[in-house]
DNA sequence: ACGCATGCATACCGGTCGGTATGTAATCTG
DNA sequence: CAGATTACATACCGACCGGTATGCATGCGT
């Protein structure tokens, strides 16, 4: 049996059914004692880990949503050889989207619309990972334009804040529609725009 | 004295009380008591107009949120002589945009994000709203093809889709950013990508 | 002028919320 | 092996929530 205490185990568990009650509920309708009853752990439990829901949440923002965005859209974009090229693919997308994402929609951009103007700290955290997808988008279509794939007149900055904007856009409206095929639809069109970027 | 009773206007009165608070909140988090202390009123006005706090916000989102829409961004394209023109005005916003715009996000917006995964009956409302905002764009954009002024090869349907969805997440970064100026920046690129749409 | 429906105010209720105080067993430290 | 600290479980609390039952005054139809 090894059931014995693992303290940094079950606080992991308590993130990961965080994450999920959040991105079920958004954070404010999140409840500690579905995240609990989810886990099969009590109060003390969590309130040993955390001192309070906020800092949950906050942890989850940080440990569960950051480290999933970096994994799954910067690293990619960072490593990639070919920057215009892994750009465009990573917009189309051909990796499974989940009907589940579909329906409750991106965590970031969920927290985002609740949060920011309810609390700073939260508005803090959440900007700042926004920022570094942002950035990774920045850098990539900068790397893009030395390699004289993107026209020169571009600007890098701007272009990578509207790619975040209309893809969280995307996200947000395929939410509402409760449609795959719209969000294929609308993350194509995006595509179009980076094409655009492109020389001819 | 007019103190006499109005009862359509004492309900005129909580729901835009209750636009305010929803839009401050979310409607979740929207407290009645609250809506109840902006007017002066107490529970029995509210329930006597309303039936419960879901149809407030229903009526909020048809008689607030749905009529604004209207007024300010589907009306103006429908009535413009010269639609390209208009549909470029529009998302280039010389209107003021009010500083609580940016902070609150915009209200379809935020309670899309918010109600959809939560609730059907919220979803299928606010989703109409979109439908008629997007149809706005197809119409326009397919006038402006009509008249010799957009690619003929041009998805209308596909790229009004976009450009919602593109606009509620440029408010929607925006927001998070409390950055008036990255509004702008971000709806100068999705006025690029319409100008990139027509005929050159 | 009278009766009755309407328009609101007041008081109250059960339920859920986040948070805390306390207890106790397991683990670590010396 | 003893003592201290860690890792939870249990029981409980006040605050707020949406909703309801009731009371009462106004305005309207007749």
């Amino acid at each position: 049996m090894d059931s014995t205490r693992q303290p940094d185990l079950t606080r992991q568990r308590i993130l990961e059914a965080g994450f999920a009650e959040i991105h079920r509920h958004g954070f404010q309708a999140a409840s500690v004692a579905n995240i609990l009853a989810d886990t099969g752990l009590t109060k003390g439990a969590l309130y040993h880990h955390f001192p309070s829901k906020k800092d949950l949440g906050l942890a989850v923002v940080d440990e569960m949503i950051g480290i999933g965005l970096v994994e799954r859209y910067i690293r990619p974009l960072r490593d990639a050889a070919h920057p215009a090229q892994a750009l465009i693919e990573l917009i189309g997308m051909k990796q499974g989207i989940s009907e589940e994402f579909i329906r409750l929609g991106c965590p970031l951009n969920n927290l985002m619309q609740e949060m920011s103007p309810v609390d700073e700290e939260f508005r803090n955290r959440l900007n700042r990972l926004l920022s570094q997808w942002q950035e990774a988008f920045e850098e990539t279509l900068r790397r893009a334009q030395m390699a004289g794939e993107v026209r020169s007149e571009v600007n890098c900055h701007a272009a990578a804040l509207f790619i975040v904007s209309a893809w969280e856009g995307c996200t947000g409206v395929a939410k509402n529609m409760q449609s795959v095929e719209a969000f294929r639809a609308c993350m194509s069109q995006l595509q179009g725009y980076v094409v655009s970027l492109l020389k001819t």
